[in-house]
DNA sequence: GAGTGGTCTAGACCACTGT
DNA sequence: CAGTGGTCTAGACCACTCC
């Protein structure tokens, strides 16, 4: 039995909650057991059936919990985990200048994914807009002036949830040369952006990554299929050619309880 | 008036939370305006104040929306967000040979902050501790082997909020030599990690930065002073020295609506 | 069909904010 | 002091899962 609880202190759904949490952290409960239902809650703690239920609500939003649905809440396990590193940028540089075969055989980041290709159904769509403030910004264009927007998306064929989604701009003055990067039916194009550019003679010299992270909302939990209480990781990319002029931004989303970024910075010897 | 509700079909709380969502999103809710108030969501959905407050929870976990406790609940803003950039790692491993003076100019990346010194509290804690699975896999050595645990935290001396923290690891036997480093009273130590282990000889050459998210619990919300719907970013650092070994680990969390961060990737030329 | 959580009602009382 | 959101009660009804 609990201890008797006085009229302040401590919302009773966070004593219930932390109590959890706590048995949770500590390996009392393991991922995949069961949480106690709703019921004996509130007879535990002496409270209404409500209070059980916000409790159980804050172990949700902060992921540690999922289930429910005429099932039990369990507690949550890590998933497996994707590793997306930075050492790809370079590898994808090394395979520009490779026949169309290699290229075809490596994949793309925009598509990068772990299931096997067939499993997954692949879109990309372009548009031609003028540039938002914010992507005017990253580029070092003007506001408005005449950028190709590339929205990349993976859903599973089975499921219907998204995998993978991001969306690219690159200045089209940069690459009207080449009219094959300007139609979407060449995707996926062997090879992915760097090999792209490098038809209108870009060489992408340096590239940085910017990560934040965000609450997933409702409707983005429907499209991937998240539980709640997972965030979004944002990844914004920006390519520098060889003049240090920035050629391409991407912004990609991952769901974080299946994600990894691992970057590698090598350091100059003494 | 919103349209006639059928039995079936999404929740009430979602139908709301989702026309908000909306507002906010093309702007007809600016960041620093009120929401509706509860009351005027029963009326204007005649639903009970109940479904009302499930609705702004759900605005809340998501991040959107701050405020209450006497106050209107707002549509909140992006604060400023600090860069933490990991041409931090090199710019430190060039100071490492510096006088004295020089490196005691430089802060560390533990201690690194926006806030003028001063304004914060800075408490550095050593504990030789055996190492747990997941920190031996990492380093590279032995379960249970002598590993020196070393807690970073800077509080704001008047909110008492947690403003930075991390948790590094470094195999005793790599250190021993310099018993100076096994005492955290010579913390903050100048020229930071990479300066203490110069002096027993090591030079790190490599760090890998794995980026992840997971959500803050209600126990990093009162100790960071977060709102809800604030994710936590986590960077596990490796470091590598000459022969490519693990010679240090360090994990360190940062609020996701202050921190942006950033990872700098050189290509080869063709 | 029994049991689970998900949604919702219709209130009450409280702490806190602002005037 | 009036008004706000925060917490809580004591239920009801539903969809879903599992047996």
């Amino acid at each position: 039995m609990e201890p008797q609880r006085t009229s302040v202190d401590p919302p009773i759904k966070l004593a219930i909650a932390d109590s959890l949490r706590m048995k949770i952290e500590k390996g009392q409960l393991e991922p995949g057991d069961s949480l106690p239902t709703l019921h004996e809650l509130t007879t535990k703690w002496n409270c209404s059936i409500t209070s059980a239920r916000e409790a159980l609500n804050l172990l949700k939003e902060q992921g540690l919990v999922s289930g429910g649905r005429g099932r039990p809440l369990r507690v949550r396990g890590l998933g497996a985990q994707t590793r997306r590193s930075s050492t790809r940028h370079q590898w994808e540089k090394d395979r520009v200048h490779e026949p169309e075969e290699e290229r075809r055989k490596a994949g793309t980041s925009e598509l990068e994914t772990n299931k096997p290709i067939g499993d997954v159904d692949f879109t990309a769509t372009y548009s031609r807009i003028p540039a938002s403030k914010d992507v005017a910004t990253a580029l070092g264009v003007e506001e408005d002036s005449d950028v190709i927007q590339r929205v990349y998306e993976t859903k599973d064929r089975k499921t219907k949830h998204r995998t993978n989604w991001s969306v690219s701009y690159i200045p089209v003055s940069l690459i009207s040369k080449n009219p094959e990067l300007l139609d979407e039916k060449n995707e996926p194009w062997p090879g992915g952006t760097q090999h792209q550019l490098s038809t209108v003679g870009i060489e992408i010299m340096k590239v940085v990554d910017e990560v934040t992270s965000r609450m997933s909302t409702t409707v983005e939990r429907q499209l991937w299929g998240l539980d709640t209480g997972v965030p979004m990781l944002r990844v914004r990319r920006i390519s520098y050619d060889r003049h240090g002029t920035p050629v391409e931004i991407s912004d990609a989303d991952y769901p974080a309880d299946r994600t990894v970024l691992e970057f590698m910075t090598e350091l100059k010897e003494w």
